[in-house]
DNA sequence: CGGCCGATTGAAGATGTTCAATTACCGTGG
DNA sequence: CCACGGTAATTGAACATCTTCAATCGGCCG
């Protein structure tokens, strides 16, 4: 287009504004000062939203910049030698994505969007260089690290020890608080990735959660229709996702 | 005792002396100028070494510190409300510990000495301060960190998707891993952990444990005598730790 | 409308758990 | 120093859970 770029920076720079942000609280609840925040806007990029299936980086890629997400959600997964998939995680709107990638410099893992996702991407030699002069950054940056790896922890646990059905209650749960984190309903939401994936995050096999499911769904605990679920005794999915395997 | 303090402090100093100590690359491998070395020696502090059992720290503590592995190795654990034990990591030298309390101020699980260890504890407020006036040091906690949370993801992993036999293959190359890393033997090597522990941290039965110990003795993989390992055949374990269940 | 991929369901088989009994080890106290 | 008791580890057999293989159903996109 021959139109001058200005304008379009300008409009971007307004929609990915940090303070207008509804996700900002959450994102990088920070207490900062107006003209601390103007700078943290300059150095935040808008990427073009990403369609179904696009990826946001490949594992390998150099490792540049992490993104927060802004709508949509992604999966992030590596890939084994054999090719095939290993789903890591599930990322939704507000979270950030790439601190993996720090200590090497490269991309540990694939980011693939699960729908239509927009992303900010926040540069990190410029982030890290900004942490440096404002003081509350850098330590938010810690803060938001540390509960990366309390968040691997608790993954770590119920997907280490549990059973089937209290690897999906469990999951089922942590979406649904996600969720309501962001003033979305608890108890009724859209799963955006397949069963598939789910199965393989899990560490079960695709039947097995269809079956799940439809347990589940026969038991009254919740009504699933493909995609969207809707919850309907959180109470019974609690006691499922902390017991064992018997107890 | 009536001597003065500050004879038994420069001995603790002389101990401590990151400079001298022979896990201090691996432990915060930074190119520190000697100045800024010693600044950091003088905010560490040497403990009593913990005996067998004893407690480093325990769950919901507030967190202080973080703190340095030199010898000897503890394990994490949360418990959960109906006082059973979920293991969740072992730690070896020049491994930290504590990071995953940062973001709350209070610690997320308990650390426990599985023999007799000494630690090097880092009082956080005094690093956090220390890192904005040294350049390389706050850099090189976000890497620690970031290593942390892919080390974490890694073992969610096998964790989550492997067969029995290959988790029990995972959890010992990791150890010979680290081992190796810390001049140790790579195929001879103590493990300090009970079977109770191994087996609740991969989620699996005790008894399952020690079958699979068993059967990989009688495969000639390995050498077992109660706490004593001997890998025999290390490209073995790497083929199970890598395969699925089937493949 | 047809084809295709994702999801579901059934039945047989494998893997891991549970329960129970036995053995080996370690620290304690006689 | 040895005997004792308690805990940890091992082993066997029955059972439960999850996986695998196979067939079918159902949307969605061209």
């Amino acid at each position: 287009m021959s139109v001058p770029e200005s304008g379009v920076i300008s409009l971007k720079r307004l929609q990915t504004a940090c303070e207008s942000c509804s996700l900002f609280q959450l994102c990088l609840p920070l207490e900062l000062a107006h003209a601390d925040l103007e700078e943290l806007d300059h150095i935040i990029k808008q990427r073009r939203p990403l369609q179904r299936g696009e990826y946001l980086f490949q594992m390998g890629n150099e490792f540049r910049a992490v993104y927060a997400i802004r709508s949509g959600s992604i999966k992030t997964f590596t890939t084994t030698d054999g090719g095939e998939e290993q789903v890591t995680g599930f990322h939704l709107p507000s979270e950030l994505v790439g601190l993996d990638a720090i200590t090497t410099g490269n991309h540990p893992c694939s980011a693939r969007a699960l729908e239509t996702t927009s992303v900010c991407e926040i540069p990190f030699d410029r982030l890290e260089e900004l942490g440096s002069r404002i003081p509350g950054l850098q330590r938010q940056l810690l803060r938001i690290m540390s509960h990366e790896i309390l968040t691997e922890q608790d993954t770590m646990i119920w997907l280490g020890k549990k059973s089937a059905e209290a690897r999906l209650a469990a999951l089922l749960l942590r979406l649904s608080s996600r969720f309501k984190a962001r003033k979305f309903s608890a108890s009724d939401f859209n799963l955006s990735m397949s069963r598939t994936d789910i199965a393989n995050y899990l560490g079960l096999a695709v039947e097995t959660v269809s079956r799940l499911f439809s347990r589940f769904q026969s038991e009254g605990l919740l009504e699933v229709d493909r995609k969207h679920v809707l919850i309907k005794d959180m109470g019974a999915l609690e006691r499922m996702a902390g017991a064992d395997h018997h107890n």
